[in-house]
DNA sequence: TTTTATAAAAATGTAGATATTTTTATAAGC
DNA sequence: GCTTATAAAAATATCTACATTTTTATAAAA
């Protein structure tokens, strides 16, 4: 029998604490992290800590200055637009690898996703709705990168989400809470799949870079308006 | 005035040397990695040694598990076919971007590289050899791909080069060290300069994506010669 | 052979010592 | 007075050594 993953240690707790407080804003852009209130806040020593640190600076999450500590990673208008600009293109690289190789159940299960998300309706608590809808809409462009039967492009792909997943954040709000915001996404998802599921390539490649482009202008507004660049 | 990097901590420096010896082959493929040994080895304590280890998982060239310590990530055929489709497929869309986006200093700078990858000859020692053609082949890529004018794209780039780092070693000693080898990836590079320049981008990216793809039939002859899959 | 008990080895965590940076206070020069 | 330079003090980051927990190896018993 495989043994299950036993006992994670203290920093890889730490690290999903970290990484999650990052990602929601819990700390401000460029914020100094100082060892004494990591330590308090999270309930451990220095040792974990810094561990969690140290994964979180390969991750660009963080910044480090040897002897100076660790600090928030900025955020700015130029890198929200690499950022989106640099998706977008994988995204596409990805959908027409994943058109060329995806077979009969990459198709089923994009329609699975697809239908999933589309009924995401009349939830009670605003942040379940936030919880669900991006989980089925993460879960729906999965589906779809998936085809392209490449681990490695999976992975960069992972990690420029993740990059981006503080920026993504701020649009989430604005969208999820807006019935026509939502409306327009779900014209958007569908008329992707359909060109998708009709092989369509260049014109499925199309609509996804300008899919993953519509946040931009949305961020860069709320971005001024919080006053985080 | 901008203030010298200080005194770089020892994890800075833990990390740097692992991660070479990791790449150069030191250790071998799923090697456990002790600590006790390890802190013999690098003559540190615990602590900053963790660290490096950490930011190594992070980086996929090591694989934790808890309580049970590090290990060297393991290689494979799998992974080797993978990881330089991944790379070949992402070198096409930022050749092709950078054809769309590059300017004059673009290809000035392609020139200057590819001549000076072309006067490689001559050197004394073997190992010499290996560093100069190298450093430069990497320049004269890096060049290409700079025009894409993305740091988020290139930056994906460089984690994939980072991750097949050990595979292209191999490859390397037994390209370097061949006349014929050689000629031909000088006449590949000629051919593929010229396509940049004409500004073919279908044309090059084809060239672009068979010659990244071309050290794999050589590498998993290494691989299974010295039994290391 | 398989299981259980025991001992050794290894990984992880904490606390305190050391070194560095930042802040504050003080004095000198313009 | 205002700025700049210097020195002491405080805060902070970093490292090592030791203590604790967990895993692995070994040997005895079923």
């Amino acid at each position: 029998m495989t043994r299950a993953s036993p006992r994670p240690n203290l920093a890889i707790g730490a690290y999903r604490h970290l990484k999650r407080d990052i990602i929601r804003g819990v700390y401000t852009p460029g914020e100094k992290l100082r060892m004494s209130d990591l330590k308090t806040r999270y309930d451990l020593g220095v040792g974990p800590m810094r561990e969690a640190l140290s994964q979180l600076v390969s991750e660009r999450l963080v910044t480090a200055v040897s002897q100076r500590g660790y600090r928030v990673a900025e955020m700015s208008i130029k890198e929200l637009e690499d950022l989106y600009d640099a998706r977008a293109q994988l995204e596409g690289l990805v959908l027409e690898l994943a058109i060329a190789r995806g077979g009969d159940d990459w198709e089923a299960q994009i329609l699975a996703k697809a239908h999933a998300l589309s009924k995401v309706v009349e939830v009670h608590s605003a942040d379940e709705m936030l919880d669900i809808w991006d989980t089925r809409h993460q879960a729906f462009h999965g589906a779809i990168a998936a085809g392209c039967d490449s681990p490695h492009l999976l992975q960069t792909r992972a990690w420029l989400f993740d990059q981006a997943e503080r920026y993504r954040h701020l649009w989430l709000c604005q969208t999820v809470f807006s019935a026509e915001a939502l409306d327009a996404k779900r014209r958007e998802h569908a008329a992707l799949t359909d060109a998708i599921l009709a092989r369509d390539a260049a014109k499925a490649c199309t609509m996804m870079r300008e899919h993953l482009m519509t946040p931009v202008p949305i961020i860069k507004e709320v971005l001024s308006e919080q006053g985080l660049v």
